[in-house]
DNA sequence: AACACCATTGCAAACGTTTGCATTAAGATC
DNA sequence: GATCTTAATGCAAACGTTTGCAATGGTGTT
């Protein structure tokens, strides 16, 4: 037989490396970290040593050492009464701007959903040593969940309605000024008979509703709630109704999502209802269909790139053992065609 | 000073959990696994002592002995030059479909991005025991990375061109069939002068490109290609652009993304071309956006939720040590009014 | 009664880091 | 020249699992 040639020699190990340098393990360990305990020019020497023989670090047995594991599990927390998936635009998006705050803080982000992380998020996540931190996506109900693994000692933070009150921080738009900038607008570009779209008793479209109630009382005009699970099929089928059973009753619709916003566009312009000369319509959101749709949408758009920031940002602070509070982001409204 | 109470006791291990349960470390370890080493009445007994105590076992130091980590690490590989975003409405799908399947197989999903993971893919994730393998979302022109990490051992499977040759698997689109089958559809609702909209030099949208022309090489009608950027802001400027300057000169497009098709779509509604009347259009993905858009577009699904358990399959078998080739999933029309 | 066998459990090593402490060498101070 | 200080490095323990092997006790066979 003739000598095998190894592709794949066996896997590095930081001992390895050492031996390579003619240092110890221990320097070698400080060194990578570069630590200034080692002499400057042996730290980098080493260091090349490494990118030369593409060493990289055992995470596994690091985290052991370390007990800490530099990820942050980000978990989609959607209901079950519901059909709103996990395919929703804004959720994603959400879920992508805090993928780029946490890499930026130089974490890692393990992706989970409600169903793979069972009941008990603390054992699994902190316990288990799979992650140092929690993200939630999503409120939901099953608050009882992310209620049960803040009191177990898990540093986490919750996207949703920031005046919720709870013993976990808390960070979302205002959806209570949001609402009201979006009622105030309606009006003002002289909508008389409103329709809100969504369901008040999702925590924060609750929010959303008592804004639209404010701005209601404050006018001179007629509201009506239309209550329906937070999907574009549901509002086109529930506008498709409305206008068949009753006529063209409203000239406003505020929709509390954007996907609810399309749904409705779409059942309105199928009846050649204009818009916005007949009904002026308004989103929550601004996702990245909503200034494609014809009309464009006009829209209470989410500020989802600062809001990942403070998440994060709120989530290292309890890792320092410190607390934190809930916060609200400021939404702004995006005018466009459909108002 | 009070006793003070100890509401978060030190992270019970498992040694403390055998000790409780009155056996040695090694009998509470086979008997989470279920090992059939021990009788079965010890087994139940632990497992529902551990149930009671909240006890998760040790991720870190289990991956340590194990040598593996039952994680799968996702990378969403965006090119540099193109503006295609995370925001992407389809990669996000697949991503979220491979999280899906990703859990079904009892593995945990690390979300990542060119960017975060570096040059060395091998040695960040697979060296580095961050993960067993990789599933890389987007072809992209990263694709010396890939082939570098695939060379270095790294299992890795791609979503992209599955006509492809490299030395790594491929999974995706027919995308031939599916741009010729779109092609033929067009042709076959009466278009005759065709547009082609993207960049065939992206892998995937060449192969839908070269379904394009072998379509309209069989039939007698024209076609042009329009080189734009994957986005619906470079559609829409583009169709804009075109009528302004040449007039109408088309009444079919072959949009290469259904976000392309909608940018497309936006720009001939507002300058009151009718919808399928004078342009007939299609798309290709199916994003949630297209039955929504007015009027509803038709397009080429691509059937992702296939996709991602063939993704994951295929890097499961690459696991166990086995060798496994590209393939292409079926793609289907779905006929809307926008045709 | 001696032996072999099986079912069940325990012992101890190993996985690859990081870090408190000890050690060494060299220069500074008296 | 003896002692102290400082800079740089090495030793060895610990992090919490899993698993090959040894050990135990009981049952069946000859």
């Amino acid at each position: 037989m003739s000598k095998g040639i190894c592709l794949a020699s066996t896997q590095l190990k930081l001992s390895d490396l050492a031996k390579l340098a003619g240092v110890s393990t221990s320097t070698a360990s400080r060194a990578l970290n570069d630590n200034p305990l080692i002499k400057k020019e042996t730290r980098e020497r080493i260091q090349a040593l490494a990118k030369e023989h593409h060493f990289s670090i055992n995470a596994a047995a690091s985290r052991l050492r370390m007990q800490k594991t530099k990820v942050i599990a980000v978990i989609i927390n959607l209901e079950a009464e519901t059909k709103q998936s996990v395919d929703d635009p804004f959720l994603l998006k959400v879920v992508s701007d805090i993928n780029r705050a946490v890499n930026r803080q130089g974490y890692e982000l393990l992706l989970s959903n409600s169903h793979m992380a069972g009941e008990d998020w603390h054992g699994y996540f902190i316990s288990g040593r799979r992650a140092d931190g929690v993200i939630v996506v999503g409120q939901g109900k099953e608050q009882a969940k992310i209620e049960l693994a803040a009191k177990a000692g898990t540093p986490i933070v919750v996207w949703g309605d920031p005046k919720t009150s709870a013993n976990y921080p808390i960070v979302g738009s205002d959806n209570f000024v949001g609402g009201l900038t979006a009622t105030e607008h309606l009006i003002a570009k002289g909508a008389s008979k409103l329709l809100f779209m969504g369901d008040p008793a999702h925590a924060e479209l609750g929010e959303r509703y008592r804004g639209f109630c404010h701005g209601v009382e404050k006018a001179d005009v007629t509201a009506k709630l239309v209550r329906i699970d937070i999907t574009s099929e549901a509002a086109y089928a529930s506008i498709n109704t409305l206008l068949r059973e009753n006529g063209l009753t409203f000239d406003g619709i505020f929709a509390c999502s954007d996907m609810v916003a399309l749904g409705a566009l779409k059942a309105l312009k199928e009846r050649y209802v204009s818009v916005p000369n007949d009904v002026k319509i308004i989103g929550f959101d601004d996702i990245a269909m909503a200034q494609i749709s014809f009309p464009a949408l006009t829209t209470i758009k989410q500020d989802t790139h600062a809001a990942a920031q403070l998440l994060v940002e709120k989530l290292l602070i309890q890792l320092s053992g410190k607390m934190c509070e809930s916060q609200e982001v400021p939404s702004s409204l995006l005018i466009r065609q459909s108002s």
